[in-house]
DNA sequence: CAAATAAACTAACAACCGTTAGTTTTGTAA
DNA sequence: TTACAAAACTAACGGTTGTTAGTTTATTTG
């Protein structure tokens, strides 16, 4: 097991308190503080505060984007991809408590990067369209509007980071189930 | 038709400006230049910026518990009260675009009225969750996992803000039905 | 031990923040 | 036209922001 650098304990500490209040309202000294060093001492690290924004939300974007070529280029069914890209999600969302938040909340203030961001997420919202169109076409999914599965199965996997920390008891893969149980197979008991 | 005051129009703008960037990264002068005046023109109208924010949510998340309320206590089946909840969002979030989103987001930074904020929020969840466990025991419900239900259908309806904005064409009485028939049925084909 | 490097520190900067005080302009009613 | 109120303005405040410069301390390496 590696140890963290001092630049992986700051984006760390950094996303933590971005989650709680956001990008914009979380100072240099907020930072600092939650690690018990000066604001000043930051900057032996990391070169920016936008450059924390940068690594906290681009590498988890990457993941995403990665995750869903995978599952998109596999020769499996649509339906059994749909329940890959759930348990991409909650493993990441596992694994990213704090990052997710950022993802989901402060991309908008990505400087730079933000060109590359929209392009990640354009290029995911995409690959999982394509599925889903694709299914409706196969008949392996019922035909209602793609746009409206689409959104309503994204909006659950995205807001995983805002619920899984209540659930310290709940294993990644019974929560996968459990989703996608709910999101393919509906609610309602026939 | 009454014309809206200065205040709500300040409030109008505000909000559309916090959607974009969110509250703690829009300033007072960012508030007035979007409608051609200077900032301390503003303290004519509000008392504050936190004012402005409160004013944004609690009206908001007064109106969803009130509608919750209502169909909580209606004699309906619980399947019935679940396409009254998703009419119910689609019916605001058409109403508030830009409101929801500080709503969802800039709730954290009401000062003073956080505690209220989470008094309404959890009473409304509250309710929710009932209406799912008691539509589990009725057997019109299947049986999975109530909180994997209540957070699957409440992130979906909580995110469509993010999405009403692009479908002009939509109207909210199609959407709801869409959303009733993915969230309700599920996607998959049987 | 000596030298070099990493990582903390103090002090300060220019810019920007929400807000206030006091004044001027604009619109309306008598 | 005069009087009043509503709503804009200018100027400035004390505090906070991200960041830099220069220095000191702690740790690692030869």
């Amino acid at each position: 097991m590696k140890t963290a650098t001092r630049k992986e304990q700051i984006i760390k500490t950094a996303a933590k308190l971005f989650k709680e209040k956001g990008y914009a309202a979380v100072t240099m000294r907020d930072i600092a503080k939650a690690l018990d060093i000066k604001a000043a001492s930051l900057y032996n690290h990391i070169t920016s505060k936008q450059d924390i924004l940068k690594y906290v939300i681009i590498s988890l974007a990457e993941e995403f984007t990665n995750g869903m070529n995978t599952i998109y280029n596999s020769s499996e069914s649509n339906i059994h991809k749909i329940d890959q890209i759930i348990s991409l999600h909650v493993d990441i969302a596992y694994r990213n408590p704090y990052q997710m938040a950022s993802l989901n909340n402060d991309w908008m203030h990505l400087e730079k990067d933000v060109t590359y961001y929209l392009e990640l997420r354009d290029s995911y919202e995409d690959n999982f369209r394509k599925i889903i169109k694709n299914g409706i076409e196969t008949g392996e999914l019922t035909d209602a509007n793609p746009e409206v599965i689409l959104f309503s199965i994204l909006s659950a996997l995205r807001n995983l980071y805002l619920w899984i920390p209540k659930k310290e008891d709940v294993n990644p893969a019974e929560l996968s189930n459990n989703l996608s149980q709910v999101l393919i197979n509906g609610i309602i008991n026939k």
